[in-house]
DNA sequence: TTGAAAGCGGTACCAA
DNA sequence: TTGGTACCGCTTTCAA
């Protein structure tokens, strides 16, 4: 059915090896044999078995991505910016969906691991580190994205999330704010480094921590526009009343944004609000959002820079770590100064 | 390294058959041997090699999905609804972008054949039809997404463009609307279909097309809130002014809707507005948008679906094609009446 | 410059 | 019930 190496070498009397040294280029063959080979290439559209090289070889030239959620933007540009590293480079790009699920994760691991990808890029919903483990016991690289784990020395490229929750919550207090709260994430690596750096600003500025002022939505990223909804309400019943929200991602902010509008408030003059990871549509809303970009495609494409340099490297190096500086963006609904 | 049978096989004293046979539950193998083996390959976290079972088996358990663009709602929500299915399945997914460029979709496609994929789904960004005379060649199946092409007798899902703009452009008369105008898509059978619903619908209800009603945005997919907002400005401009518009996709109703309330005017009273596509956050803009939901997760799933039943089935079965229903949505954005 | 032989890690077939 | 042998399509090594 398909075309093989046997079969151009056949039709023009030369050898499989012979026909596999022009396919990859080799220098030891005369140009007039090169040329054969190529022509017969071309005729037949051949195109080489890449599960069979990838056995002999021991290199798939894949990678594989195993995120939470495609449907989320961040994760989403995630994989744009990585599967256009990877395709300069000849790679291809494996992707799974762990729906948040441990047990899934591990699975589609597991399924990535037996196809032996060449390194694995990973945004982990796990809560401890065996799969780790055991993707080190097969000596695959990973690099890790978006969440960190306390106690692993692995590879990891991400925003500073610490800078983050300082950066937005500085900009608040800028603006006037004074009473700030702040909804904050799931009890991962980002939601407690940006809920750290949200303390360390207030602190900074000399503004006493609040009671209260720290809720928690109850569900994870796909459904946190809800839950930004429902945690803003609980906000707006304290007092004094917050004049400022920080919150831990864009759909919570639009959540509690449509909580403080519905409840004939003013954003921002009544409370500013600030999300973080400046979703493409973020300017397009109800009152364009100011957010915390937190550079999704380039965490992409240095996290597969990075996956390839250790594809690449035979010797283990150790691992690095890659913190992007998270960028401000201004839009209506903080702009109170 | 990795585990590979033959260790099995030595450790135990049985050969590389039997182990194998214990991998795939064949039954003529003993109760004991089979626990014996069974217990072997979980202490040494045994993971078969896949790329050697696709060399001989000539099946890689893998099926390959090209989009124009990952980021896109659309996209990434039948990227989630196809993973899911070919998780059920055992298989593993492949996703590549291509820009909407035909040559990297090309060169895309080509790389899954060579990995030997079982299936492709597609969403084309190509002109002509060459590129699926060349994947019929190698008698991979494969399944189009969302575009269609005149004239190439392949398997197909998606929405019923048609319908999606003569539903679109039915409720907007519903709504009072008589001068409706349409920002319509690029040349293709999504932008051609939905406008030719909108030109059905309006003869339907004996209303005669204006003339500069229909204009195009100058770009693609993921500049069209950009290309949305111009072509508006020029509909504001005619003499009589729109009091109603179809716009090709959600991203180009929310560049509409900008230059609308921009403008002074009111959505709906004085244009109301209606979108495609449905994307998760159309509820939380400026003006909650009206939309025509398109059933993009439903969209990879029966792509997925049909896929493997293609796959299943050896024999070439005539090419079907899954006409999806769309939906209406009503929001602020439209509702007048 | 060319090619024969071995082997990558599995599976299929058939004999023991 | 078990296993020997051939082979999937390609690369590697080494001899001609």
């Amino acid at each position: 059915m398909a075309v093989r190496l046997k079969d151009i070498a056949r039709d023009l009397g030369v050898s499989v090896v012979t026909v596999s040294k022009v396919l990859r280029n080799h220098s030891d063959i005369s140009d007039e044999t090169r040329d054969r080979v190529l022509k017969r290439m071309k005729e037949l559209n051949y195109r080489p078995n890449l599960a069979a090289r990838a056995l002999v070889t021991g290199r798939s030239f894949s990678v594989g991505l195993v995120v939470p959620d495609l449907v989320h933007p961040f994760f989403a540009e995630v994989a744009k910016g990585l599967s256009k590293i990877l395709r300069k480079k000849g790679y291809s790009l494996l992707i799974a969906s762990s729906e948040e699920d441990p047990e899934l994760e591990q699975q589609e691991l597991d399924m990535m691991l037996a196809r032996r990808v060449d390194a694995l890029v990973v945004a982990s919903a796990q809560w401890t580190v065996e799969s780790f483990r055991r993707i080190e016991e097969q000596k695959t690289p990973y690099v890790l994205i978006d969440r960190q784990f306390a106690g692993l020395a692995a590879n990891f490229v991400g925003v500073d999330d610490e800078a983050v929750g300082a950066l937005a919550t500085s900009h608040l207090i800028e603006q006037g704010c004074s009473r700030i709260a702040h909804i904050r994430g799931p009890e991962l690596s980002t939601g407690l480094g940006r809920l750290e750096g949200y303390r360390r600003a207030l602190a900074k500025h000399g503004l006493a921590p609040l009671p209260g002022y720290v809720v928690m939505g109850r569900s994870v990223d796909n459904l946190s526009d809800t839950s930004g909804h429902e945690a803003m309400l609980r906000l707006l019943e304290l007092q004094p009343r917050p004049d400022g929200v920080f919150c831990y991602n864009d759909p919570t902010a639009m959540g509690a944004m449509k909580a403080i509008l519905d409840g004939g408030l003013r954003v921002p003059e009544d409370v500013a609000v600030i999300g973080a990871g400046n979703v493409n549509y973020a300017g397009l809303l109800r009152v364009p959002l100011s957010s915390i970009d937190q550079h999704s495609d380039s965490i992409g494409e240095r996290a597969g820079k990075l996956a390839l340099s250790l594809v690449e490297s035979k010797t283990a190096v150790r691992p690095r770590t890659v913190l992007l500086d998270p960028g401000l963006v201004v839009r209506a609904s903080s702009a109170r100064a």
